[in-house]
DNA sequence: GTTCGTGCAAACGGTTTGCAACAAT
DNA sequence: ATTGTTGCAAACCGTTTGCACGAAC
């Protein structure tokens, strides 16, 4: 993780200490993380920080292109730092999502659909993970 | 849409008149209702139909194989009675999903993934809908 | 009369918002 | 002084649950 703060002020958001709690956390892991994960990873370096504050900067980091929500679960919103274009696998047991890079897996036929035009689109696989 | 009533008691659901009249609807749609687009159709039909019925019956639906919870929007959920494998394209300007047949697009690799067992997947474009 | 389904209202969990205190410029 | 950020609490929205009434076997 390159220096955070140079990232933040590059997306025109003024680097308050939450942010940068949230911004080193969140920028640094590939778990895709619940905003409730979020909060519960940054509460001891920054215990005063409130729910509020985390969907705030949840929210303000996805709208500035640091993170991209996702709904792949029910009820839930994860967060997923990896902005370039890729899949998904979702491990049935666990519920974990895992990062399946763009190029593992070829889609063929999107070019071709009658009546749409696809700006961008992703797999969504679903399975076990192998010991 | 065949007789309603015949499908329920195959999937072993008792049919009663409000989970007729859900059924009806859901069946037979392929715009992918939430539980409230639910209730609003079905609620002229079925006046006193209260939202935990409507909730309780898509839920046994999904029980039974008869619908596809789907988690494709933000905050909430989709219910599709599309059960076979297939894709979906969501406009984004409009938020509706759509169906893509599931040999519109093909996904090659999926069986090479390195330490992961692939159940099902699904493609997810997002785009817009050409007129 | 027991079982199952309904419907109301209350609870719940994730997320948002209003607002007062508080930096920072 | 103005602008922007925080944190609390309350509101909000989709969904679930507890429970009493009612229908069906």
């Amino acid at each position: 993780m390159t220096n955070v703060i140079e990232v933040l002020r590059q997306h025109g958001i003024q680097p308050t200490p939450q942010r940068v709690a949230v911004a080193e956390f969140v920028l640094g892991t590939d778990t895709h993380p619940t905003a409730d994960e979020v909060w519960a990873a940054v509460r001891d370096r920054c215990p005063t920080l409130s729910r509020a504050t985390i969907y705030n900067t949840l929210n303000l980091f996805a709208a500035k292109g640091l993170l991209k929500p996702q709904p792949l679960k029910e009820g839930v919103v994860v967060f997923d730092a990896h902005v370039a274009p890729h899949h998904h696998l979702i491990d049935d047991e666990t519920g974990k999502v895992f990062d399946v890079p763009g190029d593992a897996v070829k889609v063929t036929g999107e070019a071709s659909l009658e009546g749409f035009e696809v700006r961008e689109y992703q797999v969504v696989l679903r399975g076990r993970r192998r010991k």
